[in-house]
DNA sequence: TTGACAAACGCAACTAAGTTGCATTAAGAT
DNA sequence: ATCTTAATGCAACTTAGTTGCGTTTGTCAA
């Protein structure tokens, strides 16, 4: 992750604070943030940005490498530091949690390219129900 | 599918002409759509509707469990006939394609809820690559 | 067949998320 | 210190979807 930094660096791009900020936001939180959450984030430690900005800055991230997207279908792009997660998220409270599975996709994959001759480059995969404390509520 | 348009009368649905080719149209077609796409079919059909109407038939559609929503992450709602499916979304050309994919929820539902007190209601698994046609320009 | 009532509809105005162009500010190299 | 160019803010715009309201149209019962 410092190493990407160094990229950015490499080819011109300036350390700015809010550069920092962002890095070190996705690095402590580890979980999908959208733009106004990224934004709310940065004010509340002294770095109120234009959400041009944080579009910008997250495109620039995600050209690198660094950065990927999300999607909950809420309509809402959300961002997270780049490596294959899988969430859970809860439908009552919108929390969201890692989780980790193991899947084949090699399967998969051979049997679209067999019988679609569809070639996969990635997918997403992500679970909707109820946290701890909603089911409790429902 | 027709007894879904007989559970719509019975509680007071009318029967239009927008209601009958819309479900016409999910049936023939069998792939998520998306609002524009809905309305450019129904127009074609003689019955140019307006995007509020098609909004709310979808919801009532949805409502009654006759159609689902779909998300394939370009933040566009898109709609098909209720049913576990996934898909191949070509990222070249936009083109979907059913799979199906037998794959072991039960697990990660097991999971889920031993570790994250999570209890996983539904989820969503999508393929993004290339099609054939798409595969050979690149 | 007709008339009444509720569902369906269109329209216009609105919201929310995200994008673009342009003028200004500020890293950081020399 | 200065100069170059990336980064930034702002305002205007686009696109998807929603809401309120007045009008039209199925449907059912008389």
């Amino acid at each position: 992750m410092a190493n990407c930094l160094d990229q950015l660096k490499r080819d011109g791009a300036k350390m700015t604070k809010t550069r920092r900020l962002l890095v070190e936001l996705f690095e402590r939180c580890r979980l999908p943030l959208s733009e106004t959450e990224i934004r709310q984030a940065l004010a509340a430690r002294g770095r109120p940005v234009n959400k041009t900005t944080v579009y910008r800055e997250l495109a620039a991230l995600i050209a690198r490498g660094l950065v990927q997207q999300v999607d909950f279908g809420d309509r809402k792009l959300r961002f997270e530091l780049a490596g294959h997660h899988h969430h859970l998220v809860c439908t009552g409270c919108r929390k969201v949690q890692d989780i980790h599975v193991r899947h084949d996709t090699g399967r998969i994959e051979r049997l679209a390219k067999a019988q679609k001759h569809f070639i996969i480059r990635r997918h997403s995969l992500e679970f909707f129900g109820l946290c701890q404390a909603c089911a409790k509520d429902a």
